[in-house]
DNA sequence: GATGATATTGACACTATGTCAAGTTGCGGG
DNA sequence: CCCGCAACTTGACATAGTGTCAATATCATC
């Protein structure tokens, strides 16, 4: 591996991008990375350990281009709980069709690769971590399903956000991404949230 | 491929299931098949054309022995749409937890294998049709929480049953089948079925 | 014009899948 | 008894993709 963040290193870590955005992540090999970013196979190795640590390293990246923080913004600046849930959701379905392809590849290497696994657990992480910031507020405010404990409210919003869900509903059931983000909210509302404003038989 | 119903065959079959319910699907060579069933490699070759095969035929070969009917035998009999989505979750919950190895072991090759794509999505298209059936029941009684159109609730039923739900709750979050049948059994309620008595805050 | 970093080229080792051909074993029927 | 078939073994081989290695080329710059 060399150490400068080189010329050679962004073109590859873009064309990593671009491939596996267009293959869906899949059958992207060393060396059509290396021909379509113009460079030898070997080239990528002196960048990259390994396909792992490529793989891995293009998603550094993407979050880098992408602004993920600033994306995040808007649920972490709300003011309510049940607004930082939708803000959430919205942030999610937006980043997920973002990172489709790569989502996918990682996915696949996990499976093989330790490395690329912790890095993918990382990720989920942090969602699951998003998800009980939303939750803890819904709960601080008394407006938390009654029968939920913060945890177990937790894990299944987490579950309900996960990009394989995600990617079943857009890519199994072809959903809209707006739908997806319509549908899933009133489920998370109605699994989650008291109080609200009717919609359920009572009226 | 040999045409008899041989007893090497079975016996490769109960080992692949073996292996794969002990290393949870990965890992699990040709070899290692071959060598823990007492075949030589080239046997294993002339039951099943590939990899693929032999995984698809295992899980034909564990429906037979699961008795997979019989166990959704509780939903398809429900006298209520309600009952029908609890015992429809109960029985999911128990087919995952028998199946989990080989399924993971699917899941990764139909990244790769036409054919093993089309084995899954056919068990995927199976289980929607139960999540379907448990909702049309649910909506013909009225009792749909309003706003769901029938498919989009099963759609969303569909993802939240699926095998990749179950593997993250149980295997990510530790939680026991028992748990994960409560905890989901409770949302898919609150967020298809109206009426319910009380569990909201209108109390 | 030597140095060092970057890149290329081609050869190679490794792993796993799947294929092929030749030989073995066991068994039932003529 | 032995023919022949089916099931199985053995070992060699082709293929695909990853990762490694060594020798060489390019080029900026001091």
């Amino acid at each position: 591996m060399l150490k400068q963040k080189s010329d050679t290193r962004t073109r590859i870590l873009k064309t990593v991008w671009k491939l596996m955005e267009e293959n869906r992540g899949q059958g992207v090999r060393m060396s059509d990375i290396a021909k379509a970013a113009g460079v030898s196979r070997q080239a990528v190795y002196l960048h990259f350990d390994d396909r792992a640590d490529l793989l891995i390293a293009t998603t550094h990246y993407m979050d880098e281009v992408l602004g993920v923080e600033k994306l995040l913004e808007p649920s972490r600046t709300a003011l309510d709980g049940e607004s930082r849930l939708r803000e959430f959701i919205i942030a999610m379905a937006h980043h997920y069709a973002n990172i489709q392809g790569m989502a996918q590849a990682l996915l696949a290497i996990k499976e093989t690769d330790a490395e690329a696994r912790i890095a993918w657990d990382e990720r989920m992480e942090a969602i699951r971590h998003g998800c009980g910031a939303a939750i803890d507020m819904i709960e601080s405010e008394g407006r938390l399903v009654q029968g939920w404990t913060k945890d177990v409210a937790t894990d299944l919003l987490w579950s309900l956000l996960s990009f394989e869900s995600w990617d079943r509903l857009i890519n199994g059931c072809d959903w809209k991404n707006d739908e997806y983000v319509a549908h899933v909210q009133r489920l998370a509302e109605h699994g989650f949230v008291a109080g609200q404003k009717d919609s359920s038989q009572s009226a």
